[in-house]
DNA sequence: CGTTCATATGAATTACTGTTCATATGATAC
DNA sequence: GTATCATATGAACAGTAATTCATATGAACG
């Protein structure tokens, strides 16, 4: 340590939040951090999906995609609705759209 | 495939950004996917800091925070000053603040 | 010069994660 | 009932990533 550093510690140390709610915090974006994922997520911003049509439209296993499916509904991220043999997936708020939104302008913004 | 998608399909593969823009964009989600690299930011939102306070805060060695301290540099989402044997590190914009509120705000909602 | 302090870095290890493959479930139609 | 279609799931494998350890850099001070 350079010199003390005490008093700054103890102030960033009652700001911080809990590691249980930063691990969270991490966890979250954990599941934006597969394209995968953010792929299917950005399909579903256009309309409610049945597997096989995402599986089709990324050019993968409908078992691969059935996997990150169960993640994304894990996390709240997406729902889903059975008609007859086929189940539709849809994201389950608009938050999933901010956070990615918000990515987007990090990303456009440093070019 | 249920019954003919076609349309969708092709409407939804318009809208989808190119597989090199949601690659980046879950790279950058890669680096908030972490809980010791979230914790660092969150510090910094405080106050600029060295190292080895960092490193004492979150009770991690110097090596593995300056480890994960590269990371953030190289996504530029911090930068360092050299004071002496010093260097210090910030926050080089106020998007990771937006971007780590904007997951908390999800968090919180969902209790 | 050599020593010390603050930080960086490369290699090794361990832990995790995404995809594949094979198989299971579950609904429809016959 | 059986067959088929859409989806789910478990195990195995491969790639990745975080931490540790040992060492290197680089500045200040004597």
């Amino acid at each position: 340590m350079p010199h003390s550093h005490e008093e700054l510690l103890l102030r960033v140390r009652t700001e911080l939040p809990t590691d249980e709610l930063l691990s969270d915090l991490s966890d979250l974006f954990k599941i934006f951090a597969d394209s995968t994922r953010v792929k299917i997520l950005y399909a579903l911003f256009e309309s409610e999906m049945c597997v096989c049509a995402i599986a089709e439209l990324l050019g993968m296993t409908q078992s691969a995609i059935s996997h990150q499916l169960r993640i994304l509904k894990d996390a709240n991220l997406v729902g889903n609705r059975r008609e007859g043999k086929t189940i539709y997936y849809f994201l389950s708020d608009d938050h999933v759209r901010t956070i990615i939104a918000q990515g987007f302008e990090h990303l456009i913004e440093k070019h």
